[in-house]
DNA sequence: CTGAAAGCGCTTACAG
DNA sequence: CTGAAAGCGCTTACAG
């Protein structure tokens, strides 16, 4: 790949005047733990500046089986759905534990996911983070037992993992507190999630639930539909229609509250003078709406960054870690 | 990793009775070359299966200084702006040539950019794709001369690398084409592209400019914003009130169409009864606006295909290749 | 057609 | 405190 030849580990040592092994241990600063001579220490870093050496890497990898590389694989975190920064927060948190990612979509196909997890096996990764595009309960994969890997946006209830996922409850309390805090005392929630497996949903409605409880307050009702646009317009035009009135109103995510937005404008309604509305995700798309939607933010960022440093933190529990999901507001939520 | 001793080749052939080198020959295909009896590679694939031997590829990769491993190298293409699909493009077409994708991004950090790169060559990746978010020209990072690489989404005019990139100004024709096939005569522009680098503004102009010159006509005229949703609801809006008036838009992206959209609509004007509407990304919001936007779509999961299939590709020449834009149609173009 | 042996560039007991 | 030497698991001239 490079012209020059590539200048090794042998070269430094002899530009100063040391053994291989004497600059390996400074290499890899066991400088003090091998006692070596601060003198000696100080020629080799000038050696290693000097030459310009860069260690190979696979010859360091073949003798420790570390790679300093950590496998990423989900079903489809990339793509425009909201998630992929799950990819950026992997990627950051990885290079600052020196660390790089290798990462691969099996597009939800079984025997894809399982290539891409050999092949990550294979070229001996330090470790696995599992991820989902929605967060959802799943088995680990057949591939993956006995490897070190950590959950990320799923949880698998068979097995004591480290897993990282938004704390949907939470979120789902913090939308109500703020709906409450606006004077909203009739709370419906649109959305209901169909996949069995799906957690956001029954998270988010239990949160939802008992922030209302704390007000001596339940659910006022559920306006039934899936977490798309049209559906969120064509379940709210229906439930308008039959007489529906809130005064706040709970979207399960961004794009079902953009199809509320066009219902609720059809009927003469006006965000949020008639009526307060939140929504999960903090997606771009609630910065486009007017007013701008305020939303529960999904921390995918974060959550990637998470995952990783668990994967290489030797210490590391097994166990779930919720990562707190905050109210991002816009201008949806009637002002007291 | 593995909890049981990892089998190598050497228990491989010894299994199959046979020496070591005949066993690599096999597993890497030159069995003909090197006239193996055909009996002699039954019993060596055998054993693979049998003892299920996955190679040791830190091993392999020091002797080979190959990796079977692409780098991909961003400013920021993951997070929800579209153009992340680039890395699904990507990680799939490394698949299918048995290679995987190790990316990292810069969040546009020079210093880190030189970083990751750095990180990568020392991991011998096979060659690096160098991507940015927004379609633009660049120059080559030091730390890739000499590297084989791949630009992706971005050119650089000063030097003679492989480069893959939308064609825009296919983009653009297509655009305009879609708009005076329904009739329209006068057309108007929204949206220009204020970075001086950008490349997709000026390319989707000529083409614009191009097709209407098919028709004896040129852009009526221009309305200036930013791509962002307000900057399109406002410039459009003004425009508006000063009694612009176009029987089809062209918008520079979808964001900015849906400020158009709001636009339109505050002045009672209805789309595609009163203008026509065409725009450019085809992403997931055009598809969520009512009337659905008919825009000319981004074919990012191509392009990042074709960067990794580049790269790989021994016999590829120097050059940049254009990559079509189709035109998703939506309900925002007048039926004729 | 097949095998013994060297070597890829490191790390790490071990000896001094 | 420092160095000589073995060995990580492959591939590949080379010899037969």
């Amino acid at each position: 790949m490079r012209k020059r030849r590539r200048v090794m580990l042998a070269d430094v040592a002899a530009e100063a005047g040391v053994s291989a092994t004497t600059a390996s241990y400074i290499l890899n600063g066991r400088a003090d733990e091998m006692r070596i001579a601060p003198a000696t220490v100080t020629k080799v870093q000038a050696a290693v500046a000097d030459l310009g050496y860069r260690p190979n890497r696979s010859a360091r990898s073949l003798r420790t089986r570390r790679t300093a590389t950590v496998g990423l694989v989900s079903d489809q975190i990339a793509g425009e759905q909201y998630g992929s920064s799950m990819l950026t927060g992997a990627s950051l948190a990885a290079r600052e534990l020196d660390h790089l990612v290798v990462m691969g979509e099996s597009g939800g196909d079984p025997e894809l996911e399982r290539l891409l997890i050999e092949e990550m096996l294979e070229r001996d990764v330090d470790g696995v983070v599992y991820a989902t595009r929605t967060a959802r309960t799943v088995h680990l994969p057949e591939g993956l037992r006995g490897v070190r890997s950590v959950l990320l946006n799923c949880e698998d209830p068979d097995e004591r993992l480290p897993s990282v996922v938004p704390d949907d409850e939470g979120g789902g309390r913090a939308a109500v507190a703020t709906l409450l805090a606006a004077g909203a005392r009739d709370v419906w929630v649109v959305g209901e999630d169909p996949v069995p497996e799906a957690t956001a949903g029954p998270r988010r409605m239990a949160g939802i639930r008992a922030e209302l409880a704390t007000h001596d307050l339940d659910v006022a009702g559920l306006v039934r539909c899936d977490w798309s646009v049209t559906e969120g317009f064509e379940a709210t035009s229906r439930w308008l229609a039959d007489g529906g009135r809130a005064d706040g109103l709970v979207c399960m995510n961004d794009r079902l509250a953009m199809g509320v937005y066009q219902a609720l404008a059809e009927h003469g309604l006006r965000v949020p003078d008639d009526v307060s509305v939140v929504s999960f995700d903090g997606s771009a798309l609630a910065g486009w709406l007017r007013p701008v939607l305020t939303s529960v933010e999904l921390p995918f960022t974060e959550l990637g960054a998470l995952a990783v440093r668990r994967l290489l933190d030797p210490d590391d529990h097994v166990g779930t870690d919720s990562v707190p999901m905050r109210v991002r507001p816009g201008g949806s939520v009637r002002p007291v």
